[in-house]
RNA sequence: GUCCCCAUCGUCUAGUGGCCUAGGACAACGCCCUUUCACGGCGUCGACGGCGGUUCAAACCCGCCUGGGGACGCCA
């Protein structure tokens, strides 16, 4: 595992700008989710800049609501970026112009092989169980421009490209790899690599971190830096996030996208916190705010093996967040959970006051709204756990709870220790253990045995329904 | 096929030659707390892929093997 220590603050000498360069072909996965987070607190973190490119060149697949939904996610897990969004469909004269300066220094090369003679070359090649790759003979017979050519990069024939990536170290690769790679199509368009190189020097991007799958592409691109005579940034190839069986992250996975844990009431401090963790550890910590991330994170110390997604671990994570957010922050992030559960518009009071009661039971926001459901319907719309009638709904637990009914009738319910005292003066005069009246009493009150305190539901119920559950409770 | 990358408990990880009879966290299990559930506390289970080498000493360094992943486009 290599160790390299890049990021000591006084070696920092320009200012670090970053960038996240998503597809707008889906929405923002959460592997892409982590790789702009790292991006986000290595730009932050140095004080530095963070910027946005849309790669939509792939006319095809590329979407503006895919743009809008990436952009959504990205606000949400609350990495605000700097300038304005660059887009990479909006520079193309650009690009080209770079393409031109390579063919006036005779870096670069027209081609005028076909695509089919090219594929002949590397099946050739792979034949003789070589690497296949364009053979180079354009290189010399100064085709010129023309219909159906393609411009191709003049790479070097002997040497190694050698980089030092920020989580694995050093990289060597031989350039008999590597072959005249295109940069600019035959219709004009420059290609994905080119178009990159050219995107990460005009913006100025001091730290170029990104997916895993992108290693390959980065002794291309160095060649294509120097032949610029740009100065090559810095590299950082974070791995890929595997499904909880170590296999790639798919469909059959569930939730892979950002916006689908937000539907399903997960905490964005809780998804970054746990995505920051998956690749990235300060010792043994494993709780981090946001501003804690920021004074830590400063690009050692990511892990160059590929992990595995653990959703146990971030529900604990989001649980966590849940108990311990400031109360009328948790109930305002609350609110559209409630109503999507189909309690209509519930007071916000009454929200906050059931958030208090059943936080620490729930692990995210769809499931606390939903505990709310046996405090916000009827007693006729009640339905009890089989188990819970069973064990506690006996003839004796049905006797007490109609001797309590005609106690509680009596109550005021303004004070909880009084409808407290109510049942403990009950358990005491007929002496009996509380374990008696308690049980019969939740299933009566909630349906089920658990949650929170007793009194507290009463009092959120109020009197006559309160009643009204243990006279059907009795009855049933 | 060729090249590149990776390899510590089930999972995320600590670990940069002696502090390691390998630490923490999630999960699982048990106990305690408790008016139940949950929270919390305590504990149990559980790993250095294999083989060689370097060294007084190796999870850590080197080599090979095995296993996994990625890349080899006029896709991005």
């Amino acid at each position: 595992m290599p160790a390299l220590r890049f990021f000591c603050k006084d070696t920092i000498m320009a200012k670090v700008v970053t960038r996240f360069a998503p597809s707008p072909t889906g929405h923002l996965h959460i592997g892409g989710a982590r790789t702009a987070i790292f991006c986000w607190l290595l730009a932050r973190h140095f004080g530095g800049d963070y910027h946005l490119r849309i790669e939509d060149t792939d006319l095809e697949r590329s979407k503006q609501e895919y743009t809008d939904s990436i952009l959504a996610s990205m606000r949400w897990l609350g990495l605000d970026w700097d300038g304005d969004l660059n887009y990479q469909t909006q520079r193309t004269a650009l690009y080209n112009s770079y393409v031109d300066k390579l063919l006036e220094n005779g870096h670069a090369y027209w081609c005028s092989c076909t695509p089919e003679e090219v594929d002949a070359m590397r099946e050739e090649a792979r034949a003789k169980g070589l690497k296949p790759r364009y053979n180079g003979q354009c290189r010399t017979r100064n085709v010129g421009a023309g219909e159906g050519h393609c411009v191709r990069l003049k790479a070097p024939l002997t040497g190694k490209v050698v980089f030092n990536d920020m989580v694995k170290g050093t990289i060597a690769v031989d350039v008999s790899e590597l072959d005249d790679m295109v940069i600019r199509r035959a219709d004009g368009m420059p290609t994905y690599n080119m178009a990159v190189v050219v995107d990460d020097y005009e913006m100025g991007i001091t730290h170029v971190i990104r997916g895993d799958d992108h290693v390959s592409n980065t002794p291309k691109q160095i060649l294509i830096y120097q032949a610029l005579g740009l100065p090559v940034p810095i590299f950082g190839h974070v791995p890929m996030i595997l499904g909880p069986d170590k296999q790639k992250l798919s469909k059959r996975h569930g939730a892979r996208a950002v916006i689908e844990y937000q539907d399903d009431g997960l905490l964005p401090q809780a998804l970054v916190n746990y995505l920051v963790r998956l690749g990235w550890s300060h010792g043994d910590q494993e709780i981090f705010t946001l501003e804690e991330l920021v004074k830590l994170f400063d690009g050692n110390n990511m892990n160059a093996s590929a992990a595995a997604f653990d959703p146990d671990k971030l529900q604990w994570l989001n649980a966590h967040y849940m108990r311990t957010l400031p109360l009328p922050e948790l109930t305002e992030l609350l609110l559209p959970f409630v109503e999507k559960a189909g309690f209509g518009t519930v007071d916000k009071a009454l929200v906050e006051k059931m958030a208090s009661l059943f936080r620490e039971r729930a692990s995210n926001l769809k499931e606390l709204a939903e505990a709310f459901r046996p405090l916000l319907i009827s007693a006729e719309q009640l339905s009890y756990a089989e188990a819970g009638v069973k064990k506690a709904l006996t003839e004796e637990g049905r006797q007490h709870l109609a001797a309590l009914r005609l106690a509680y009738a009596e109550a005021d319910f303004g004070d909880t220790a009084t409808l407290e005292k109510i049942m403990h003066d009950y358990v005491e005069q007929n002496s009996l253990k509380f374990k008696q009246v308690g049980p019969p009493m939740r299933v009566a009150l909630l349906g089920y045995l658990g949650g929170p305190h007793l009194p507290d539901v009463m009092t959120i119920l109020g009197k006559a329904e309160t009643l009204a559950r243990l006279e059907r409770a009795v009855n049933l």
